[in-house]
DNA sequence: GGTGGATTTGACACCCATTTCAGTTACAAG
DNA sequence: CTTGTAACTGAAATGGGTGTCAAATCCACC
């Protein structure tokens, strides 16, 4: 492995000529310049990044820590965040924490040295149980979570308007017995839903007790909750699915046990997942651009390393849009 | 931002005895490390890893260099390498080359100092075209890709007989006139399945001119092939598309047109995409595990950080296995 | 008490590049 | 010919740790 002393003295010069050669400061004579970098290619030369970045005291890399790497979700983020970041020529150094809050932690402080700022996704969007944040010391931007304490700048997802959204169009489609399927009791994203749920129904409707069925985001509780409704017989109008996965397969049972989805029952979900729309009827749903939310997050961050100042206060919720489909109109395709 | 100086003087010892008392060597005493080790805690202390890798020549990282970030792909891929990589306790360091050639080199050179070891996609599959590799100095498994002169290890699908798989499938059902999209015709992995259908052909009906339409991985390709067919009238009875999302496409052309897929003409696909099961009919096509394909990248190129040689004829292919479905046996679900 | 040996601890060089500061050279002006 | 200034160049400090080697301490045993 070469270094630049190598090159320095391959070049006849001092390491620090060398260094400014090949940084491109302009106070090298063109001969000396040519002399060095003839050298540099000669031997194959490459700048060792770690050591560059210790004394500069930037890495020119940020950190990304999510909580798990799979789906749809994870990758659109990522190319979010790479957009922005791609573009300000820095690197992205990829933290997995298995969903443990612990392992969140110990992934953060082994980050420090390796990146100049960090994009955090708290596994059950509670950011507080991360421990005492301003301690990371070091800038950081949270991904899908607003901070108890506000403190530290945040990107997220606006899952109340999402929700009023779909229930809005489910009553102007004429529906009035809509019936919810909640994602998991601890989850932020799934009580945010809920709530603009809630909210819809007492505002529109007068509806202070509406039937929730708990879930879980996983298909199965999509399952389950067509079983239920059936079984009880109940006279339902219309499902709200806190998330699409729930959603494809609640239709699906109903579709076998012979309702006709988007006439006799109108089914909604939340997050537009690619199959929502290949699904018959296509599923209509809450459409969130996660790229953008990655990439707002990333530009977020960028600019917090720049040495901007954000401000307490600083947090930009995404606002989803309403994707409108067979599932609660009943056209034929 | 506290070093490991600071918390070497608040408890009264040198640096040397705090970083064997932090890094858990044994030849501290306890009382000493319990006075270092509160010292630490005290002051928030975190090592920087930066440092940490310069002297200890290793990073405990790993780069992946990926053509493209998006699609699932992508996803699989990186939770396959987290899932070894992880294991190990080691980081991953993204680079995104954009799909340039130019890129590709710099994302390697700015690794260097920052990975251990580098996970390399190239972009068309073509690895000669990154330049002479043996001068990356840093020990590479490729992805996805075999190397032009067998001096990289690396870990790769077997295109050729997942194409055999499905085209003989085909046959096997009963087809005779079969008709392959192709993918780009510089992308290895189309012509490697196109060589594949090719040779069954040749082989089981002596057929040494099939049809083959041009296609490029995308779903207007599908739309495209299935009008092609359509308006010329032609009497094909199945179709051998190169990836799924032209099969998919090419399916809902075919049902819109009113052929019965599955009874009227046999659709097959390849990489399985989750899709493909979601669609009506089913798609059969060529499942290959992406998760295992990163996974067993990311432990071969483990072996070869820990100083295992690995030869020079190393590599692994996948065998993909032949996922079978409505869209080629007429089956009512 | 002295000696040998093992166990802890500390001073310092080192990893590799950047950057400051001082020194050298070239050239023009006095 | 000296002096001043500008333009380059080099030696050494720096960044934050680790590892080597020598010094210091401790304990047991003679």
């Amino acid at each position: 492995m070469v270094t630049i002393r190598e090159v320095a003295k391959a070049a006849g010069v001092s390491v620090a000529t060398a260094s400014r050669a090949l940084n491109g400061l302009s106070i090298v004579t063109a001969e000396t310049r040519a002399r060095i970098e003839a050298a540099a290619a000669e031997l194959n030369y490459v700048p060792h990044s770690g050591a560059r970045s210790l004394t500069r005291r930037k890495t020119d890399a940020i950190g990304v820590i999510l909580p798990d790497l799979f789906g749809e979700f994870f990758s659109e983020m990522i190319r979010g965040i790479d957009m922005a970041v791609h573009g300000a020529g820095k690197h992205l150094l990829l933290g997995n924490m298995h969903g443990s809050t612990e392992e969140t932690v110990l992934a953060i402080k082994s980050m420090r040295g390796r990146v100049d700022g960090l994009l955090v996704m708290p596994p059950n969007s509670r950011a507080e149980s991360l421990g005492d944040t301003a301690t990371w010391q070091i800038p950081t931007v949270l991904l899908n979570a607003q901070p108890q304490n506000g403190d530290i700048p945040f990107v997220s997802v606006d899952n109340y308007s999402g929700a009023r959204m779909v229930t809005e169009h489910l009553i102007e489609r004429g529906a009035r017995k809509i019936v919810h399927i909640s994602g998991p009791a601890s989850n932020r994203d799934a009580s945010e839903r809920m709530q603009g749920y809630r909210d819809v129904l007492r505002e529109r409707l007068g509806d202070t007790h509406p039937i929730i069925l708990p879930g879980n985001f996983r298909e199965d509780a999509g399952r389950n909750a067509a079983q239920l409704l059936l079984n009880r017989d109940f006279a339902f109008e219309a499902v709200f699915a806190a998330n699409d996965m729930m959603a494809v397969d609640l239709i699906a049972e109903l579709t076998r046990a012979g309702v006709r989805v988007g006439r006799d029952v109108l089914v909604a979900g939340f997050d537009d997942i690619p199959l929502a729309r290949y699904i018959s009827p296509q599923l209509t749903t809450v459409h969130s651009d996660i790229t953008r939310l990655g990439s707002s997050a990333a530009m977020m961050l960028l600019r917090l390393l720049s040495g901007e100042e954000l401000g307490t206060d600083a947090g930009i919720t995404i606002s989803p849009t309403l994707a409108v489909r067979a599932s609660t109109t009943g056209a034929s395709v």
